[in-house]
RNA sequence: GCAGAUGGCCGGAUGGUCGCCGCCCGCGCAAGCGGGGGGAGGAAAGUCCGGGCUCCACGGAAACACGGUGCCGGUUAACGGCCGGCGGGGGCGACCCCAGGGAAAGUGCCACAGAAAGCAAACCGCCGAGGGCUUCGGCCCGGCAAGGAUGAAAGGGUGCGGUAAGAGCGCACCGCGCGCCUGGCAACAGGGGCGGCAUGGUAAACCCCACCGGGAGCAAGACCAAAUGGAUGAUUGUCCUUCAGUGGACAGGCGGGUUUUCGCGCCGUCAUCGUGGUAGGUCGCUUGAGCGCGGCUGGCAACAGCCCGCCUAGAGGAAUGGCCAUCCAGGCGGGGCAACCCGCCGGACAGAACCCGGCUUACAGGCCAUCUGCUUUU
RNA sequence: GCGGGCGUAGCUCAGGGGUAGAGCAUAACCUUGCCAAGGUUAGGGUCGUGAGUUCGAAUCUCAUCGCCCGCU
């Protein structure tokens, strides 16, 4: 599986603000045109979820849920950002699982884009 | 048995399955495939000290400033660490705690209360022996530092003598200071002598003294090195010239809506060289003041020396994981006199980022050794 | 990796060894026909936490927790 890891791509991901939310993590996508690449992914814990330790196991449990999931559910050229929450600790692993295919689906159709009338690109500022 | 003290150790185990990161071997042009083996801690943490290593600065260095340390001796590469001792404090005790140099070098501060808070004097008070006055009550000169509600602290303390009242004025003991002797490397301890008491506290207030410290940090630093940029030379034709592409002249393409002339602007190709070091890559990067509940020797110990054995993550924003089963600890509930049985919950603190020695802080639960007090039994 | 700063009332901040303060906010009363403004008063504090120095600590020292900010 490819990773994100530049600073400049998280950045770039983000600002697409194409995201879907659910309790053990907050996933952003940036769409690509590029058939050929896998899809790719980049985890992120923030500071607020604990110390070293629980950042790292919030974001070994979404990785290998990404590792089985990903490959089949993502889409192809797309880069994906996983933000780790605290629940993604002790999140039933299964519930993970589904989390993360309904997320990608949800994305991938676009679902995020025309809910309840607030998905206009936010006015700046 | 109960309650403690000190030192040390461990801090889940086994297996299945799907994965991750290095290393070695084989195959392969390569991508990769197959096999083997390894993969977090006692604190990896905080970054509070000390070093190694690297670069910078500097003639060796010293001093000032600043910062740190602060009883004595030892240990160590070094330390603010550790060990042993001394002194002080706490505890019945095992044992624990202490920033523990200097206040007769100087400066500052000591609120409130109190007569007075640092100059030992004033004030209240006490005295009536001496001198003077007297209205015979006393008053003044004078003597004294015992007492004076306070305060953290009041100019040695207690007792006896002494006196007009008193006072180290005298004596005894305690304290203090200064020599001497003995023991100890020393801190210091013990003994005896002299002094008649002078020197309040505060240095985690300024300060003084002694000792230590040049600065930065692996994103240190070293090497390789695109792209772009620089220099030099060559490179196309014609003519003149020269010993010689030696020197010189002219000529090319593109750009105006088009044409001519003149002028202007822009543009070559190739090779070599060196500077700089960017993107990127390699090294630094783990064999080291290493580890061993191995042994011997020296030492009370910290530790040192010799011998034997072992190799134990080295990555790039960064791997060491997900799920499941059984067992082992643990907790709760129920049954049972008990052994035990059943069900549920459930695994401390915490993740290497150049390395090492310490300190500090966090930590479910458990194990071992030594010691202390109390109680009981023999 | 290296370094700096801040934690005091509900909020924003003073106070740097000697009784914890100001403004806003809150409550009561006065004023007004009623409200606002104004006036008078009151309540409200483990001074982040724990040790130590000192007679005495919000203040000085050490440790620790949390937050914020630089440099590379």
């Amino acid at each position: 599986m490819q990773r994100v890891t530049q600073r400049p791509e998280y950045l770039a991901v983000a600002a697409t603000g194409r995201k879907w939310v659910t309790p053990a993590f907050i996933l952003q996508a940036m769409p690509g045109d590029d058939i050929s690449l896998a899809p790719r992914a980049g985890f992120t814990v923030s500071k607020k979820v604990g110390n070293a330790v629980v950042r790292n196991r919030a974001r070994r449990r979404i990785k290998e849920a990404a590792r089985m999931i990903l490959p089949a559910n993502g889409q192809r050229g797309w880069a994906y950002v996983f933000i780790g929450r605290q629940a993604a600790t002790d999140y039933p692993f299964e519930k993970l699982g589904a989390d993360m295919r309904w997320a990608l689906a949800k994305l991938a159709s676009g679902a995020d884009l025309s809910p309840r009338g607030n998905s206009k690109p936010h006015r700046k500022s």
